[in-house]
RNA sequence: GCUGCCGUAGCUCAGUGGUAGAGCACUCCAUUGGUAAUGGAGAGGUCGAAAGUUCAAUCCUUUCCGGCAGCACCA
């Protein structure tokens, strides 16, 4: 007998082996049939499942938040055979449920176009509607393999192969089609319901790794209602209109072309903006950090000793003099990091262990040769200026350091306006590495300890870790920010290296007068300036706060009666500090506030005959319909300190 | 880099084996209007590049360049 607890507390015993379904069936046939599955001790099963020990019992209905991976994932079979029936001799090969939906990989000579989706969406539902049962069998290893060799599923062997000895090869049928699955599965394929959609085809590597045939992707999504799937569908759209591409082109921020893969022409609008993340962050660094600039190009040699032009020789570009008749053979790499050269200026001259923490920051410009797929707008380029900083410190201060940048770190990412969860993960060794187990051991304790420090300190921050993704160089901290729709962002990271200074032979005078390696810890906030500015425009949708605002107000008229007030009023604007524009263009109302919102100016400040006389402006602000006339003074007063930044307010309320 | 799709005016996109079209933007003219598109006229393109097939290529083929999605990569 076993003992099965009910969501209410019952208790009842039931012979060894009933299983779910028989459980359903006694309490009522009306629970039994909207149960599609259910959790024994909170784990997912068949219901079909066998109880073979005590268990709390819950049954699983379709809008059980749990259940939607299972509808998902059975999605996902169905789709299998659609395919497989549309297209015999498509293998099948596996078919995850994924964070916001599910995808199958097939493999067939013709890759899939977009065409085929509806065709496909069209035999799953003929499929669900068929309602077969999902049924679960367990096959010896030798039989499962043979059959999926007969039937031509030579990717599904390798997937029998790859199973665990000792471990059950389950197969599930539904109707004539079965596949290989650990499942669990809902009862019949009918629970799927028809809220489901495919949404795109794509290539994938078998088995994620690129030296294997790739295969065709299908991804899609299902919900156990159609509200949801239409609210899932929307929020997609919702994220696309905020691409920061988009909004690039709408507000003339930068462009791309094709001469300059992955680099940026800035328009005066957008390097605005990015002077404006620039000059924040050089206030943040006052008192702290000392700034320098290290060149662009260094002789190759200098590279081969900071161990880049072994380990990191594909994503570099390298340079020569392009005269015909120059006898000046000598290689150059264009800098795709500034340490070493930090290293250059910290090894010049004798340093004293009484300089110490000696923190050097560089608004440096690198370029990476990233491989042409993953560029992506201003988020993956091969250009980009990082607000990267070196501290060159002894062993003692290095626990400190982490901290004391974790600190700016994070006040940072609030000044910027990102306050939701924040992740800090620890990356460690990874295969590709330099310097001794022993260093790394030591180097990975001390973060590990700092990590459990930064955890404490503040309750928006989860941590984690990715082992294996450290830099070659040494571990380090990845900080992730999640933005307004919910998305996570890598920016910020606080790497700890105890090779570079000793590959350069960089040391200092300790105070019992010998020489010591000094730890090295780079540290970027913002990561890519030119990333950070995109996930700030994705993150605001292009409504970014006054102080950030390219353009923070234009001064426009109703007619041309009021244009000499109107330039009195920009003249005002200029002299509060505001970057305002002057439109005294022929044009009426409406066109001009319609440009001006689409471009996402903050502020429209209007003026017609009413507010010439008056000396009162009408203010429109982004987003809001409606207008408010105010007194001229007062409202360049208030935008004036609407358009203080974060961080100079703090100073200005402390004072 | 890999797979698939795409590349036509500044932008968004039609289109055809016989050297091109729309809307918006731009220029000019008229219009002086109260908060998301005033009307008219004009100008604007080696149809991504090169080679090939063809009497003829923007259209078909190949290669290259660039973009998009995903995968891989992100040291």
């Amino acid at each position: 007998m076993v003992a099965v607890t009910f969501p209410d507390g019952a208790r009842r015993e039931y012979p060894a082996n009933t299983t779910g379904l028989d459980i359903a069936k006694g309490i009522s046939p009306s629970l039994a049939k909207r149960t599609v599955a259910m959790a024994l001790d909170g784990v997912s099963m068949d219901l079909a499942d066998p109880i073979e020990q005590d268990a709390k019992i819950e049954f699983l209905t379709r809008d059980d938040p749990r259940a939607l991976e299972l509808i998902r994932h059975d999605a996902a079979h169905v789709m299998a055979e659609a395919v497989q029936a549309l297209w015999p001799g498509t293998q099948v090969t596996i078919g995850p449920v994924i964070d916001n939906g599910f995808f199958y990989d097939f493999h067939r000579n013709a890759p899939f176009t977009p065409e085929d989706l509806p065709v496909i969406e069209k035999k799953m539902r003929e499929i669900i509607a068929k309602d077969a049962p999902f049924t679960k069998e367990v096959w010896p290893r030798e039989e499962a393999k043979r059959v999926f060799k007969d039937k031509g599923e030579t990717f599904k062997v390798e997937l029998v192969d790859a199973i665990p000895p000792g471990q059950d090869l389950k197969i599930y049928r539904q109707g004539e089609w079965f596949d290989l699955c650990r499942g669990p599965h809902m009862t019949s394929t009918g629970k799927i319901g028809n809220a489901f959609k495919l949404q795109k085809v794509a290539g994938a590597y078998w088995r994620g790794d690129s030296n294997n045939p790739m295969l065709t992707r299908i991804y899609g999504t299902a919900f156990a209602k159609q509200e949801e799937l239409d609210l899932h569908l929307k929020q997609i759209e919702e994220a696309e209109k905020r691409d920061h591409r988009k909004l690039g082109r709408e507000m003339d921020l930068f462009h791309f072309q094709e001469e300059g893969p992955g680099s940026v022409f800035w328009h005066p609008n957008g390097w605005t903006i990015f002077q404006e993340i620039v000059a924040y962050m050089r206030r943040r660094l006052k008192g702290d950090y000392r700034e320098v600039n290290a060149p662009q190009l260094l002789d190759k040699s200098l590279w081969e000793t900071s161990g880049h032009w072994g380990w990191f020789r594909e994503n570099m570009f390298m340079a020569q003099s392009a005269g015909d008749h120059t006898e000046d053979e000598r290689v150059f790499a264009i800098k795709p990091m500034n340490c070493p050269g930090h290293v250059q200026i910290f090894k010049h001259g004798l340093r004293s262990y009484r300089e110490l923490p000696l923190r050097m920051a560089e608004f440096g410009v690198v370029h990476r040769y990233e491989p042409s797929g993953a560029l992506h707008g201003l988020m993956r380029v091969r250009a980009f200026t990082q607000d990267d900083a070196h501290v060159f410190c002894t062993e003692e201060q290095m626990a400190d350091e982490c901290l004391k940048i974790n600190d700016l770190i994070l006040s940072t990412y609030t000044d910027f306006g990102f306050e939701g969860d924040l992740t800090v993960k620890l990356s460690t060794r990874p295969e590709k590495r330099v310097g001794s187990d022993e260093a790394w051991d030591h180097a990975e304790g001390i973060m590990q300890e700092v990590l459990q420090r930064i955890a404490k300190s503040n309750n928006r921050i989860k941590t984690a870790i990715n082992p294996g993704e450290g830099a070659f160089y040494g571990p380090k901290f990845e900080y992730v920010l999640r933005d307004a729709i919910g998305r996570d962002w890598q920016c910020g990271t606080t790497q700890v290296d105890f090779n570079l200074p000793e590959r350069f032979e960089a040391f200092y005078i300790a105070a019992d007068g010998s020489k010591k390696a000094p730890v090295m810890i780079h540290r970027a906030i913002c990561g890519s300036m030119e990333r950070f500015l995109g996930i700030l425009l994705e993150n605001y949708a292009g409504h970014l706060p006054l102080w950030l605002a390219p353009v923070q107000a234009v001064v426009t008229t109703i007619t041309s009666d009021a244009d000499d007030y109107a330039r009195e009023i920009h003249a005002a604007c200029i002299r509060a500090g505001l970057r305002a524009e002057l439109d005294v263009r022929n044009e009426k109302i409406n066109y001009k506030v319609r440009e001006h919102s689409l471009a996402k100016v903050p502020a429209l400040l209007v003026a017609g005959k009413k507010e010439a006389a008056e000396r009162t402006v009408s203010i429109r602000r982004l987003g809001s319909d409606g207008q408010q006339v105010m007194p001229l003074d007062a409202a360049l007063a208030a935008l004036a300190n609407e358009a203080v930044a974060p961080d100079l307010r703090r100073v200005q309320n402390a004072a």
